[in-house]
RNA sequence: GCGAGAGUGGCGGAACUGGCAGACGCACUGGACUUAGGAUCCAGCGGGCAACCGUGGGGGUUCAACUCCCCCCUCUCGCACCA
C-alpha cells in the first residue's frame, strides 16, 4: 500500500479487475432474490455531463449496495440512439447520422467506464442497432393488427420553406427556428398509437404504485384527466343535424346562450351562411397560421366569428348563435363548447367582446348578480335560479339531477371524458425506426409481412437539410412491390418517434441477445419488473406514461406478464451552478473529464452524492469537491496508519472492552444502522455519508490506538468505514479493503451487520424544558424510571431557578428524550 | 390561467411519526508545524454585552411548531386555454 492516495492508479487497477473478471455480469438464478436496477439511458449527444454523473452515481450506489446485501443484481446500460441531433450534425458536418452516433457512443462508453459504474456491459443496447429496432417493427405490426396502431389526419406545425414538421420547441414567436419563415398548421396523415384504450387502466394503476413519488403520480393523473360530465345534443335550427357538446357543468345548461365550435370542427363550414363565408374563411385561415404554442399562450386574445346559423338550447329552447372560437380545441371533448358566459370566464370575455346575451342560472347564497353589471363570471357553486324545475337546488345537487333528466328526455346523458389523446408517432425524419408499411394503389395500406422484416434503414441518404425527409428521396427504398399483389407500390417514409424505443428497452435488457423475437419470457419473467428506476423529473409524464402503456400492450400481446414496468421510481433533481442549470449558453458547465482527471472518479461520485439528497437540485461547488477529495485522503491516511495494529487483530470481545472502546463500538453500530436505513429506505446518501464522516471523526479521536487491547475494536471500526463507503467510492474502498488482507473483493464479503446489543446506550441525555424552553440537559442511567428522570430534572439547580416560587402545573415526559415542566 | 414543488447561518445542507434548530461539509478566523503552504493538525464559527431573539411574512392549535391549520409573499419546474 502506498503512503499517499493516488486515485488514478487505484481506479485503473480496479476497473481492470472488474472488467477482466466480469464482476457485474448478471445471470438468471432462481435460487437468488433478483434486483433489477435501471437508470434512464442517455442520448449519445457527444459527452456525458454532470446530470449523467449524478444519475449514474446514484444508481451505482444502489447496485453495489444491493449486491453487498446478497441480491442478484441486473444493472444494464445502453443508448437512446435515434433522434434529431444526429441528423442535424450530419447536415452540419456533411457526414452521416450513424457515424456521428456510433462515435459518440464509443466515446461516452469510455467516459462511463472511467466512472467505475458497475454495469453488465454484455447487455448493452443501442436503439439504432438493427438488432433492436427490427423487433420494434414486429411489435408495431402486431399493434397494427390489433388496431392499436392506426392512421388518421391531424394538424402539425409546418415550415413551408424547410418542408418539415416542427415540434413546439422548434417554433419561436410563430416562426421556424432555423429559417425564420412563418409556421403554418398543416393537416397530415399520421400514425398513432391508441394509448386512450388504456386510459382507464393507466389511471387506476397509479393507485398501485406506492413506490413512485406522489407528485409524479399526480402529474400523470392530471395528464390522463378523467372527468365526469354530460354529452348534450343541441339541435341546429332548420336542419336535421345536432351539435354534440361535452360539459362538466351541466348545472349551467339553462344559462347557455351561444355555441362555440373549434375552427377545425367538421360542421364549421357547413353551418356558415353565404354572406358570412368570406369572414369565416378568413378566420379559419388566420387560426391555421397560428402555431399551437401561440394559440395556447396565456395572453392569447380570444377571438371568434359568427357562422350565421343558430342551434337550440334543448331545455330553454333559446336560439343560440353558433360561433367559431380560436380557444376551442378540436382534440378535447367534442370540439364544441356550450357557452355559459355568466359562469365561465372565457365565455364571459367572449360574450362581452361580441355583445352576446348573459343569463344568470346560479347565484351565491346571499346575492343576485345582475348580468348588466357583472365584471367576471361566477364560477363557484351556488343556488340554482332561472333553471325551471331545478330552481332552488344547490348547483352541486343539480348536476346529478340534470344529468338524469337529460337521459330521460333523450337529449344527452352522463359520460366520462379523458384529456389523454392518442400518441402520434409519425416523424418525417431519416434517423429513426422506419414504419413497416407499404401503400399500394390497389390493395391500400399493406403491413410489411413479418417474414419480410426488417425494413432496414438505408445508408445512402443525402443530408442537405432541405426538402424534407431524406428517406423519401431514396427511390430504392421508396419504390417496392406490393407484398399482396406484386404491383409497384410506395413504402412509408415516416419513422417512429424516438419515445417508442425508450418505451420497451428495459424489457429487452432482460434478453438482449434473444434472436427469435423481441422478448424471451423466461428472462423477462425472472427480471421484471424493474425494482428501481432512476431518472430526471422532466420525464414525469411522457416517457414514463408511454413506457407504462407499452408494458400493458406487450402484456396483452403475450410477451410479458407484469402490468407495470417500474415498481419504484426515484426522480433526481437538476445540477445547478451559480444559480442556473448547467448549460453551454450560460458558460457554467463543469466537464466530468476534467474533474475525473484532477481528482478521480471516486471524488466526483462522492461529491455529487454528498452535496444534496437525490431528489433535490444539486448546487455545484468546486470547493465542495476539494472537501470530498480531502475526506478520501483522510480515510486513506487512517487506514495506512492503523493497518500495522489491526491487520492481525481478532474479533471484538464485548466483555473485555474499555469504556472508550465500548463507546467507539456503539458509534460503529449506530452508524451501520443509520447508513443502511438511509440508503435502503430514503435514498438520503448525503446523510449516510455525513454519518460515516462522523464515525471517522470518532475513530480519529479514539485513544490509544497502538495498544493490543484496542486493536479488535479499532479494526472493526476501520473496516466498517471501508465497507459502508464501498457503494459510494468503490475503487478506493476495494484498495483499502485489500490492503487490510481481504482477498475476495468487497462485494463478496458483504455489507456489515448491525448488532443491536453493541448500540445500546448505558446513559441517556435528557432535555429539560421549563414552559417549553430548553433550560438544561441531564444525564441519567438508561434504566432510570419516569419518576427518577423527573426528580433528576427538578433537582437541577438551573431548573430550580426557573421553577422556585411558581406552582408546577404539569410535567410532560417523553421517554428517553425530554422532560417539560409547566409552571404558572 | 391550470398543475406540481420549494423557501432554515456567509454557502450546500441536517433535524425521519410535533420533542435539543443548524448534524456533516464548505468558506472564514485564530493557533501549531514550517524555507514555504492553496498540505496537515488543533481550536472557534446564527444574531445579541445580556435577558433573550432566530427556520420567507402574519395569525392560530399545542406543555412544546422548521414540522400541523388559515391567510399572504417570493422563487423553481411542467403544461395540451381541458369546457
Amino acid at each position: 500500500m502506498e503512503e499517499k492516495y493516488n486515485p488514478q492508479n487505484v481506479e485503473e487497477k480496479w476497473q481492470r479487475i472488474w472488467e477482466d473478471g466480469k464482476k457485474f455480469k448478471a445471470t438468471e438464478d432462481k435460487g437468488r432474490k433478483k434486483y433489477y436496477l435501471l437508470e434512464m439511458f442517455p442520448y449519445p449527444s457527444g459527452r456525458i455531463h454532470m446530470g449523467h454523473v449524478r444519475n449514474y452515481s446514484i444508481g451505482d450506489v444502489l447496485a453495489r449496495f444491493k449486491r453487498m446485501r446478497g441480491f442478484n443484481v441486473l444493472h444494464p446500460m445502453g443508448w437512446d440512439a435515434f433522434g434529431m441531433p444526429a441528423e442535424n450534425a450530419a447536415i452540419q458536418n456533411k457526414s452521416h447520422p450513424a457515424k456521428w452516433t456510433y462515435e459518440n457512443i464509443a466515446y461516452m462508453r469510455g467516459q462511463l467506464k472511467k466512472m467505475g459504474l458497475s454495469y453488465d456491459w454484455d447487455r448493452e443496447i443501442a436503439t439504432c442497432d438493427l438488432d433492436y429496432y427490427k423487433w420494434e417493427q414486429q411489435i408495431f405490426l402486431q399493434m397494427f393488427k390489433e388496431g392499436l396502431a392506426y392512421k388518421k389526419t391531424s394538424f402539425v406545425n409546418w415550415c413551408p420553406k424547410c418542408q418539415t414538421v416542427l415540434a413546439n420547441e422548434q417554433v419561436e414567436d410563430g416562426c421556424c427556428w432555423r429559417c425564420d419563415s412563418g409556421v403554418e398548421q398543416k393537416e397530415l396523415d399520421q400514425w398513432f398509437f391508441r394509448i386512450t384504450k388504456y386510459a382507464e387502466e393507466l389511471l387506476e394503476n397509479t393507485e398501485k404504485l406506492p413506490g413512485w413519488p406522489e407528485r409524479v403520480l399526480t402529474m400523470q393523473r392530471n395528464w390522463i384527466g378523467k372527468s365526469y360530465g354530460c354529452e348534450i345534443d343541441f339541435p341546429v335550427e332548420g336542419r336535421q343535424a345536432a351539435i354534440k357538446v361535452f360539459t362538466t357543468r351541466q348545472d349551467t345548461l339553462y344559462g347557455a346562450t351561444f355555441m362555440s365550435l373549434a375552427p377545425e370542427h367538421p360542421l364549421a363550414m357547413e353551418l356558415t351562411v353565404d354572406e358570412n363565408r368570406d369572414k369565416v374563411v378568413e378566420f379559419i385561415e388566420k387560426v391555421k397560421r397560428t402555431d399551437k404554442l401561440t394559440r395556447t399562450a396565456e395572453d392569447f386574445e380570444k377571438e371568434g366569428v359568427f357562422t350565421g346559423s343558430y342551434c337550440i338550447n334543448p331545455v330553454t329552447k333559446r336560439r343560440m348563435p353558433v360561433y367559431l372560437a380560436n380557444f376551442v380545441l378540436t382534440d378535447y371533448g367534442t370540439g364544441a363548447v356550450m357557452a355559459v358566459p355568466t359562469h365561465d370566464q372565457r365565455d364571459f370575455e367572449f360574450a362581452r367582446k361580441y355583445d352576446l346575451p348573459l343569463q344568470v342560472v346560479i347565484r351565491p347564497e346571499d346575492e343576485s348578480p345582475d348580468p348588466a353589471i357583472m365584471t367576471e363570471a361566477f364560477t363557484s357553486e351556488g343556488i340554482m335560479v332561472n333553471s325551471g324545475q331545478f330552481d332552488g337546488l344547490k348547483s352541486s345537487d343539480a348536476k346529478e339531477k340534470i344529468a338524469d333528466y337529460l337521459e330521460k328526455k333523450g337529449i344527452g346523458g352522463k359520460t366520462v371524458n379523458f384529456r389523454l389523446r392518442d400518441w402520434g408517432i409519425s416523424r418525417q425524419r431519416y434517423w429513426g425506426n422506419p414504419i413497416p408499411i407499404i401503400y399500394c394503389e390497389v390493395c391500400g395500406v399493406v403491413p410489411v409481412p413479418e417474414s419480410d422484416l426488417p425494413v432496414v434503414l438505408p445508408k445512402d441518404a443525402i443530408f442537405s437539410g432541405e426538402g424534407g425527409n431524406p428517406l423519401a428521396k431514396i427511390s430504392s427504398f421508396v419504390n417496392v412491390p406490393c407484398p399482396l399483389c406484386g404491383m409497384m407500390a410506395r413504402r412509408e417514409t415516416d419513422t417512429m418517434d424516438t419515445f417508442v424505443e425508450s418505451s420497451w428497452y428495459f424489457l429487452r435488457y432482460c434478453c438482449p441477445d434473444f434472436a427469435a423475437g423481441p422478448l424471451h419470457k423466461p428472462e423477462t419473467e425472472y427480471w421484471m419488473p424493474v425494482d428501481q428506476y432512476i431518472g430526471g423529473i422532466e420525464h414525469a409524464v411522457l416517457h414514463l406514461l408511454y413506457a407504462r402503456f407499452f408494458t400493458k400492450v406487450l402484456r396483452d400481446l403475450g410477451y410479458v406478464d407484469v402490468d407495470e414496468p417500474f415498481a419504484n421510481l426515484l426522480t433526481q433533481g437538476m445540477v445547478i451552478k451559480d444559480g442556473a442549470k448547467m448549460s453551454k449558453s450560460k458558460g457554467n458547465v463543469v466537464d466530468p473529464n476534467a474533474l475525473i482527471d484532477a481528482y478521480g472518479a471516486d471524488t466526483a461520485r462522492l461529491f455529487s452524492l454528498f452535496a444534496a439528497p437525490p431528489e433535490k437540485d444539486l448546487d455545484w461547488s468546486d470547493q465542495g469537491v476539494d472537501g470530498s477529495f480531502r475526506f478520501l485522503n483522510r480515510i486513506w491516511k487512517l487506514v495506512f496508519e492503523s493497518a500495522p495494529f489491526i491487520v492481525d487483530a481478532g474479533a471484538v470481545k464485548p466483555e473485555s472492552l474499555t469504556e472508550d472502546g465500548k463507546k467507539l463500538r456503539r458509534t460503529v453500530h449506530k452508524t451501520i444502522r443509520k447508513v443502511t436505513e438511509d440508503i435502503e429506505e430514503r435514498f438520503h446518501f448525503n446523510t449516510a455519508i455525513a454519518a460515516v464522516m462522523e464515525l471517522v471523526n470518532s475513530i480519529n479521536s479514539f485513544e490509544p490506538k497502538n495498544l493490543p487491547s484496542s486493536a479488535p475494536v479499532l479494526k472493526e471500526a476501520v473496516e466498517s468505514v471501508i465497507l459502508l463507503l464501498a457503494p459510494f467510492v468503490p475503487h478506493v474502498s476495494e484498495e483499502l479493503w485489500e490492503s487490510l488482507g481481504h482477498g475476495k473483493g468487497i462485494e463478496a464479503d458483504g455489507w456489515p451487520a448491525y448488532d443491536p446489543a453493541a448500540a445500546i446506550e448505558d446513559e441517556l441525555l435528557v432535555v429539560v424544558q421549563v414552559n417549553g424552553k430548553l433550560r438544561v440537559k441531564v444525564t441519567v442511567p438508561a434504566s432510570a424510571s419516569e419518576d427518577e428522570v423527573k426528580s433528576a430534572a427538578l433537582a437541577d439547580d438551573k431548573v430550580k431557578s426557573f421553577t422556585e416560587d411558581k406552582a408546577v402545573k404539569k410535567i410532560i415526559y417523553v421517554p428517553g428524550k425530554l422532560v417539560n415542566i409547566v409552571v404558572g
